[in-house]
DNA sequence: GTAGGGTTAG
């Protein structure tokens, strides 16, 4: 690198006189080369036109009409038709770049309006060739030019390079001009290189709110509030942009509340806010659901005419969706005048976070219908949403989307997420594949990839990566040990779960929390070790919740222990009143130990408390469009054709020699339950919709929203046997793959 | 004789 940005001091030679002399009403081309007097062209009628331009049509028709005047010989006029192209979001870089490169020896406030285009622009990294470029030209930079060329280092991540311009600033002797001080701040600060930033700061004594705040933003950005709040606390004349930094700083942080105090500290301060403050406090109440201060800052904005101001429509929408307010903020979005990716983004990420995922692909759809280019920010929600509806279908799409027009994105969430949306949707082959594709890797996408392993009962696969991540240096932490630990729980891996879990306490330092406890507590309440289980849980650091009793209860009905699925029931009722699952649960164990009564008593308790079971919900997706099916559902517009095809299925089944497993069936539980018992179950409703609706030999994969019930797994390895299909079934828990007779979780979930 | 630094939602 050190060759390749050289500094010449040599002054370049002058420009020749232009000869030719085109026709003109306003005679400046018979002047000579070197510009005519300033005052004659800064008011001139042509240029002042091009503050005017919106298109870029309109601004080619400037540019001609400034060849017509002669104005082109000028460059003066050029430097401002490129400034124009360069820098208005209505210019047009390509075009600056064009006009440009027909200047025969463009002089140095051409080269840095074109280097600050470049720094502005989705490629930052152009600016600094320039900047290499002008050099070699014979244009000494000079005190506008480093602002420029370091933003694009900061942007860039430019380090050497940025290095290298200092010492080239430093031989200048332009460190003491202060815009260029706080860009080589600015610059360290966003590299994450805060000493040499903290070297520079300290060193001047240009020393204004400016400087300042770049130094506090660059601890902010590594997290170091404190010290950027010590800096905050020094500054002799704080400016609204310092506040917006330390504000902005607590939201990112997630100190809401600091950020919050911060604010009404600056208002009794009498600073006045601006759009940024605004922004990032309703961030900050989106994040902690403060709705009224949020309301309060909507009708500040409001009194201050400030109401039709995108960015903060977005933050109000997102911060009105944040708080559960789904309808306002939909309400606001519908309102707009305009809307940009990041409304339709907001709004999206709204539903998802809210768990309206239908709702969030519905908008998705939306928004492409309106020809709005989604953006990487705009996947992150909608592919989640994929993944809890198993819309396969969509999810590649967007696959495809994303290898055409993000092929080099460097966000890896990104590539991350569709490896969860491949996992979660069933194709974890998929999902390997972009695992393995990807150059760079965090954390979170190995935690994906073991913990989408885990749940498709990959467990060799799975802890392979586990070791495989360790060995490359890599620090697990408490997500990745949910991961390797349920993967020995869907193998039934107790020794080697026993052995995680011990060394994620002692090698790694993590305190297993719920989650870890509720891996074991399944491990040894399915082997049967229940003095074990019942151990562990007394000496867990936290109250155990529902879902380790449910374990328990659920290893319980497997080895029918009824008075001690008895005892765990009664910690549920009392735990979850509202909870119907345990009450079921207790009541197949009394099935199971064919006590009809007591299957009865809890009926009738059941139905003394207004309770009823979550109905059985199964789902596929064919063409796209997800079909929902509940138990002895007949909604669907080809409901004969499924029952037709279900009455095929328990034909062939019947003559397979297949025997309902009645014993999981609450019997009597009411009349609908009865007749949808078994047969009607909503997976046998999704799976014969799959066979009469796919090509034969399609695979077929449904997702359910409880456990998949004992009769409907034997049923379906038979189906797949029967029909020669591969049926792949998201149940509650985890993944089933049925084949020629087989599921890949060898019975055991 | 044109111009330039620090803050902003998902």
């Amino acid at each position: 690198m050190s060759s390749l940005i050289p500094l010449k001091t040599s002054k370049r030679e002058m420009a020749l006189p232009s000869t030719s002399v085109p026709m003109s009403p306003f005679p400046l081309h018979l002047l000579p080369s070197s510009d005519p007097p300033y005052k004659l062209l800064q008011n001139h009628p042509s240029l002042s036109l091009l503050s005017k331009c919106r298109t870029v049509q309109t601004l080619k028709q400037v540019h001609s009409h400034i060849i017509k005047t002669g104005l082109h010989h000028t460059q003066f006029a050029l430097s401002k038709l490129i400034e124009f192209c360069a820098l208005s979001p209505f210019g047009d870089l390509p075009y600056a770049l064009l006009l440009f490169e027909s200047i025969d020896e463009p002089n140095q406030v051409i080269w840095n309006t074109m280097i600050r285009g470049f720094s502005l622009s989705s490629s930052p990294g152009l600016a600094l060739e320039f900047y290499v470029k002008m050099i070699w030209s014979g244009i000494v930079p000079n005190s506008y030019t480093f602002p420029f060329v370091l933003k694009s280092c900061a942007k860039t991540a430019s380090t050497q390079e940025g290095r290298q311009i200092h010492g080239q600033v430093l031989k200048l002797g332009l460190d003491s001009d202060a815009f260029v001080h706080t860009s080589l701040i600015n610059m360290y600060a966003q590299n994450g290189e805060l000493a040499n930033a903290r070297l520079v700061f300290d060193k001047s004594h240009l020393r204004d709110a400016v400087s300042y705040t770049a130094l506090i933003t660059g601890y902010v950005l590594i997290g170091y509030m404190e010290n950027a709040r010590k800096l905050f606390d020094e500054i002799p004349m704080r400016d609204v942009v310092s506040w917006n930094a330390m504000i902005a700083g607590y939201a990112q942080t997630g100190q809401r509340e600091e950020a919050l105090a911060f604010f009404e500290e600056m208002i009794r301060a009498n600073v006045v806010p601006n759009e940024s403050t605004l922004v990032s406090v309703l961030s900050a109440c989106a994040q902690s659901g403060s709705l009224e201060l949020g309301k309060w800052v909507r009708s500040w904005i409001n009194e201050h005419g400030l109401g039709s101001n995108l960015h903060l429509a977005n933050a109000l929408i997102d911060m009105y969706s944040k708080c559960g307010y789904l309808d306002t903020a939909f309400d606001l979005f519908e309102g707009l005048q305009q809307r940009d990716v990041i409304s339709w983004n907001v709004m999206i990420g709204g539903y998802t976070h809210r768990s309206y995922y239908k709702e969030a692909l519905g908008l998705f759809r939306r928004m492409l219908r309106s020809n709005i280019e989604p953006s990487d920010v705009t996947f992150l929600s909608v592919l989640p949403a994929c993944a809890t509806l198993g819309a396969l279908d969509l999810g590649k799409w967007i696959h495809a989307y994303i290898d055409k027009n993000f092929q080099n994105s460097t966000n890896v969430s990104l590539w991350t997420s569709l490896i969860d949306m491949y996992a979660k949707c069933g194709s974890i082959e998929a999902a390997q594949q972009v695992f393995n594709g990807m150059e760079h890797k965090n954390l979170a996408s190995w935690n994906a990839m073991i913990s989408g392993l885990a749940m498709h009962g990959v467990a060799d696969k799975a802890l392979e990566l586990f070791s495989q991540m360790t060995g490359g240096g890599l620090k697990p932490d408490d997500i990745t040990f949910v991961g390797v630990l349920s993967a020995c729980t869907h193998a039934g891996l107790l020794g080697l779960g026993r052995q995680y879990f011990s060394s994620m306490v002692q090698d790694y330092a993590i305190s297993p929390d719920l989650q870890h406890y509720g891996c074991m507590v399944n491990l040894l309440g399915r082997a049967g070790l229940f003095d074990e289980a019942e151990a562990l849980i007394q000496n867990m650091e936290m109250k155990p919740d529902g879902a380790i009793w449910g374990s328990l209860l659920g290893a319980c009905r497997v080895h029918k222990r009824v008075e001690l699925g008895e005892s765990v029931a009664q910690r549920l009722f009392e735990l979850e009143p509202e909870n119907p699952g345990p009450y079921v649960l207790l009541s197949n164990i009394y099935a199971g130990a064919g006590r009809w009564d007591d299957v009865a008593r809890i009926r009738t308790l059941l139905n003394n408390k207004g309770m009823r079971k979550v109905p059985g919900c199964s789902s596929i997706e064919v063409d796209s469009v997800v079909h929902e099916f509940l138990v002895s559902d007949k909604v669907h517009p080809r409901c004969k054709e499924i029952y037709d095809m279900l009455n095929e299925v328990d034909t062939l089944l019947d003559k397979a020699g297949f025997v309902p497993d009645t014993s999981e069936v609450i019997r009597d539980m009411d009349e609908e339950w009865k007749e949808g018992a078994l047969s009607h179950h909503s997976e046998k409703l999704a799976i014969a919709f799959g066979l009469i609706s796919t090509k034969p030999g399609t695979t077929i994969r449904i997702v359910k929203n409880l456990r998949v019930c004992g009769n409907c797994h034997s049923a379906t390895k038979l189906i797949s046997k029967i029909f020669n299909r591969e049926i792949i079934a998201r149940d509650r828990n985890r993944f089933h793959h049925f084949k020629d007779g087989f599921c890949s979780c060898k019975d055991y979930w």
